[in-house]
DNA sequence: GCCTCGATAGAGAACGTTTGCTATATCCTG
DNA sequence: CAGGATATAGCAAACGTTCTCTATCGAGGC
């Protein structure tokens, strides 16, 4: 692998100027020594070394992004925002599934700081664990001490996000839609009660009901996981509590899908028997049958802005908060509710 | 941020012992020498500098994945598999999502290059693009001859995948269950003839018909993409093509997900009038109404033995070639003809 | 008590860049 | 044509490690 010393030798310059040359810097080179350095570094197939020029400038041209799951179509969209945004800044992608493990996360970003990463961005919800958080912080800090720029896209333990979507507002605005086809009675699957993005979207769907004139019913909220499995469940647990609901509004759409499947499962009609929405608008929400009704959060978007976020604050550019607008779809699982109740 | 030069000061000792201790070197160290350096490290948070080390070693500790599309299921299952692999040996790993573009696939290659990356697994197909792939033998050249490990786990222009499985096998077998349910007009959505692995696919379909003694219609197969809208092309283009069908045989499911919404668009029941078969078992496959019958792939276990693989050639192994079983999955798209055919 | 050996520690080079400083032509200005 | 400015080029240090030698120290064999 020949190096810039080779290069030089065979361009019969200095390394010096062979670098100022093939690093683009704005010093000045006669053409004709350009025109030489640049042949022989043809010849000689040379690729920069990126590390050497990293241990010098401590950085390297890299950002992660730090998913609960990069199998989750969520973080994966979000994923190839960020690819987007760094591909044509000459940046590379790393990716880390943390699985919601706090630990896990913690370890990943200090072999992040270890390989001196330009910048972490946090795509999923931070997590609720004060033990690890604080040697996380210990690391976060350092990294930005040593000029590493670091991004939010999701509400965690220290603030709210750089780059993020109203959930809040999201969610009410489905309840809205909901409460407009006439529903009175619609259930919430929470997600999980130690996710702050699950907070936020439970207090949206409080909002949404009050904003309705809608009692809040506790025995028509459950907490679950945010996989399929967890929707299933959901169902199952607002079903065995007698509680009449002829909606669901799901915390996201992977809840929703796996709502939809017990219910069928269970033998009811959707949206006959009872709606259900989901969140996020992941790709198979429009595949699904019927198709899912949620609300479309612009993920590729987030991660783009996440990306350009980090980029900006990598050249000394102010921090600033961007919130994305959110949207509600109507698809076929929900309608207007046959009587006032299903179970 | 602490180097092992000040952590080597506080402890009192050289650089050079400090360096053993932490980098957890077989040479020798006193015990009361090591704890002096071990307190010293906490005290300072260090973190060793990963291009330091990198630079020496020319090689960093990070495996890059190249794939068609992160957010294609497929590619997320297997990326997933790599970084499980990949996060117990203390490997990041890096997503380079190609959108199936030689040229933007050698530009990742060599950003890889330039950062040492110590593997690249290519989960996608190989592209057939004579000119682009010209440079990337020359880089992957450079790569292995710096001693990174180049891994792949599908078919690609120069030969075979050192992790995969058996397409042409996987889809026979599908083509044999489908014949096994009295099907006899058994069309196929081929995906790009441009990819290595859809030409294998075609294969095995031509297989699969001359072994359940059916002869072959040109009509019936139809190119496309890889993508959902390619599913509902290739349905309208089969309908256009007015030769009889009963099933629709896909060569892999984002085909079939597109090929199912269409179906359903035009009037059809599925399975009734017509049945569908995917090729992939993605997570999606299972979710949709009706469910789609599938060949399963194990495809995380592909990304994490691609991992063990590389992590082998790596350490001076040999390399090996392992081809992983697939599975018929019958689920509710599939079901015996009613008629001898549909359209 | 001297010599050798094993255990442990340190010195310094090397990895491939970038960059501040210095040096040398070249060119104007008067 | 002298003197200073300007345009180029080179030298060498520095980034943080690892690793090969070399050095030191104590112990044990004779």
């Amino acid at each position: 692998m020949a190096s810039i010393t080779e290069v030089a030798r065979l361009a019969g310059v200095s390394t010096a100027t062979a670098s100022r040359v093939v690093s683009a810097s704005d010093y000045p080179v006669s053409a004709r020594t350009r025109e030489r350095v640049l042949e022989a570094a043809r010849t000689l197939d040379y690729v920069p070394n990126a590390l050497a020029r990293g241990l010098l400038k401590s950085r390297v041209p890299v950002v992660a992004v730090i998913v609960h799951d990069i199998t989750d179509p969520y973080f994966a969209e979000v994923v190839r925002g960020v690819e987007d945004g760094a591909a044509s800044a000459g940046y590379l992608v790393i990716t880390c599934s943390s699985d919601r493990d706090a630990e896990r996360e913690r370890s990943y970003v200090r072999l992040l700081r270890s390989i001196r990463a330009a910048a972490v961005v946090f795509a999923g919800s931070g997590l609720d664990d004060p033990i690890v958080n604080e040697e996380m912080d210990r690391h976060l800090a350092a990294m930005q001490a040593g000029g590493a720029a670091v991004v939010h896209l999701s509400p965690y333990a220290r603030g709210r996000p750089d780059v993020g979507v109203d959930n809040e507002a999201g969610i009410a605005a489905m309840v809205a839609a909901l409460a407009g086809l006439g529903h009175r009675r619609i259930a919430f699957l929470a997600g999980p009660p130690s996710l702050y993005v699950a907070r936020e979207r439970l207090a949206g769907y409080r909002r949404g009901l009050a904003e309705a004139g809608i009692a809040f019913d506790e025995r028509l909220v459950v907490g679950t996981g945010f996989d399929i499995a967890s929707g299933a469940l959901g169902v199952e647990a607002l079903l065995a509590g007698g509680a009449p609901f002829s909606a669901i509004c799901c915390a996201n759409d992977v809840l929703a899908l796996g709502a939809l499947q017990r219910l069928a499962a269970r033998g009811f009609d959707v949206p006959g028997d009872v709606s259900v929405a989901g969140f996020d608008d992941i790709p198979t929400a429009a595949l699904t049958a019927p198709s899912l009704s949620t609300v479309r959060l612009p993920l590729r978007e987030m991660g783009r802005r996440g990306f350009e976020h980090a980029d900006r604050l990598l050249g000394g550019g102010e921090p600033a908060r961007d919130v994305l607008p959110t949207e509600v779809i109507l698809r076929n699982s929900t309608a207007a509710p046959r009587s006032a109740s299903a179970a």
